[in-house]
DNA sequence: GCGTAATCTAATCAACT
DNA sequence: AGTTGATTAGCGCATTACGC
DNA sequence: GCGTAATCTAATCAACC
DNA sequence: GGTTGATTAGCGCATTACGC
């Protein structure tokens, strides 16, 4: 079990991301290639992504959700291969590695400074505040969210009734300019079509 | 969780039905049968008991684990639908009632009699027991199962450690007494069911 | 030991009276 | 409508909380 | 209230250093 | 090889006991 958070977090900080509702006819295709294939590489959600028009880290997160709902009976029915026996190597078939997951992320040591300052503040941001930092430090807001889980499960950080409460020292930083990044090598390849990753910022190199 | 039965239970009352073993080629046959009606009707039961020679009851036990153990995500994925919807009315499809399920065994009196006084011995009969049964009053030992298996369910009958070896029952009355006091507010079954004031023709009709 | 057939209860369905 | 044979499941998913 | 998107931890994978 | 970003599950199945 998690732990016991705050039953009405309703403070700004702490606020979660509004509820996506997909339409049917999103619905229809993610239904679609779930069944196809319930662990779609990145290069597939991107293409989902596109072609229902959301984010990708939405794409993420229904996959996540509809996998931990029903559990898609684990491996096609064994028994089933009674029928026909053939399990021939097709090698090829899943050498489609590049586009597999999504490229790791670098971050600058200016960026990372930002983001452990705010993490010393408050290791469980809300969607504004992440928001804030993704525009910040200029890297996609998923990949914040991202940052924050990993950091916080090696940190071994426990949840806190209410970090703040009252206390709120968000807006008082002006200080967008600065941060702007080094400019590393782009994104390389102009085929990043996604509006989830920035130009500048982390290299987010693959 | 059912009762603590007793675990050497190699007395032969109560032995059970060794084990079948399907052959790959029946195996097919049922799988297939499955994928397409996991709940095959009473007629459909049969004419796979005729393909793969077997008794029609095991089939019905093996399709009864086959539920069980994946247990065929409820109701065929109901999102799925989005798809294609239609809910069009074709009542005569569902008309083939006849054969659905098995048809109603009625017993005699003598026949009940008989039942009533074996499970009084001992209600929870082995494979030997019942088979004897069913030659006795000429029934197929597969109702013999279910009539003891009603039975007991009617009558609340708690498995006892060995009931046999130290050689005839003790029903604890107080039991049956009391569920019967249940019954008067429950209005269930008032019918007493430790005599048999019943008298009716022998028939398996169809 | 594991896989799974056999077994069991409680509930419900449904045929016969 | 009651009695009782026939058939069936046996079960929910990490936690939380938003939006309908 | 329910359905389910969002969130969380712990573990593991895997890219980059 | 360590560090850390990315991805994933989060979990059974009524009980019993036989036969391989």
């Amino acid at each position: 079990m998690a732990q016991a958070v705050s039953p009405n977090n309703t403070t700004a900080a702490n606020r979660r991301r509004s509820r996506t509702k997909f339409t049917e006819d999103q619905l229809k295709i993610l239904i679609n290639a779930f069944n196809q294939k319930p662990y779609p590489s990145y290069a597939t959600k991107q293409r989902l992504a596109l072609e229902i028009n959301t984010e990708e880290s939405r794409i993420q997160i229904w996959f996540q959700n509809r996998r931990a709902r029903h559990r898609f009976q684990k491996r096609s029915e064994p028994e089933e291969h009674l029928e026909s026996s053939q399990d021939e190597d097709h090698p090829e078939e899943k050498i489609q590695s590049r586009g597999d997951r999504r490229c790791r992320t670098s971050y600058t040591s200016s960026q990372l400074h930002t983001l452990i300052e705010a993490f010393m503040n408050n290791p469980y941001p809300g969607i504004d505040s992440r928001q804030q930092l993704a525009i910040e430090i200029g890297v996609p807001e998923s990949r914040i969210q991202i940052w924050f889980q990993n950091r916080r499960s090696r940190c071994h950080v426990q949840r806190k009734r209410e970090p703040d409460e009252a206390l709120e020292q968000r807006q008082d930083q002006g200080k967008i300019s600065e941060v702007r990044v080094q400019g590393i090598e782009t994104t390389q390849n102009g085929t990043d079509l996604t509006s989830d990753s920035y130009s500048s910022g982390a290299r987010t190199r693959w």
